[in-house]
DNA sequence: CCTTATAGTTCTAAAATAGAACTGTCAAAT
DNA sequence: ATTTGACAGTTCTATTTTAGAACTATAAGG
């Protein structure tokens, strides 16, 4: 598969995946959230090569997630800064956080620590319904296909598990 | 950067991107909410390369996030299936989903819809605190070290523009 | 005996990445 | 006036990954 064919499933999973669905671009938006804007903050946070540095950023402004500003004249410089398309990927972020705060820390317990400012205090982020606020799980959840589904085989149901018969006594 | 490092770096999200982020087990996870349960359903679903696909599964059974197990004896047939810790990365494609939604649909709209078993209704997924039960947004966000963190510089502040008071008035 | 279903493994060519060096612009220091 | 250093890239070759296709193995069914 050539990873640019995923933009145009029709999938959102695949078309996100296909824009920021790689380890570097993942880490650099990592960077993004932390503040880093510049190019040698990247490359020294991160240790990534220059060549793909550079090219993992212009992409990420070419799909419009980061915006490349100009910080000072004479030796041009610019700085790469997220537009709100970049920030509504926090939660994405958040996500990946939060999982590997429970499944992939050892001992010495988590690096970070997140605090809302609102409340003051330090939490979790917690994935609820818009409609009735209730925190979800993937079993509470049926998918059905929308207007945009062209030829998106029903999979909704589980299958229900056609060994044909075969062995299942065996 | 070999990527198997990554697990070990002391941040959560560089050790959840070293188990999951890359494009193939980002698409094979979404399989695997979708219910497909073996190896062909993988490989013809996604059109990924059976080499490939053999080696994520193998990994990601490794990291206990599949579970191997068998479903016919005789010629030995196994399905791969989301343990607990599997089942926890919901959120994580629900903010991926989420995110391709809003920002990745062309004029037909959304291919998928969500359903809630709970309330009955098509809805989108919200990232609240767990403290105070707000929807979160970046910047009400403060980071700051925790337990785990060896080294880390403290970067929760946006770094005060260092630009050494060079040009700035040129 | 021949075909089909399933779940892999093996092979070579093509693409992506790593690692290091190089370019160009300007500011500041010598 | 020349050198040094910061910044933001680009270019190059060697290595690693991935694609694509073919091959193996086991057993059921006709």
């Amino acid at each position: 598969m050539k990873w640019n064919e995923l933009e145009e499933e029709p999938c959102s999973m695949a078309r996100t995946i296909g824009v920021i669905g790689d380890r570097w671009t993942l880490l650099i938006l990592r960077e993004c959230f932390l503040r880093t804007r510049r190019f040698e903050g990247f490359q020294s946070a991160l240790g990534i090569t220059r060549h793909l540095l550079a090219e993992r950023l212009k992409k990420l402004v070419r799909q419009g997630i980061l915006r490349r500003i100009p910080y000072q004249e004479s030796p041009k410089r610019h700085e790469y800064i997220l537009t709100q398309k970049g920030l509504d990927l926090y939660p994405i972020m958040m996500a990946i956080v939060h999982w590997g705060d429970t499944h992939m820390v050892d001992e010495r317990g988590r690096p970070l620590l997140h605090q809302h400012r609102k409340c003051g205090k330090d939490f979790d982020p917690v994935m609820v319904c818009s409609e009735c606020g209730e925190p979800l799980s993937a079993k509470e959840v049926h998918t059905h296909p929308g207007p945009g589904a062209r030829g998106l085989p029903e999979r909704s149901a589980p299958e229900p598990r056609k060994t044909k018969a075969r062995s299942r006594a065996a």
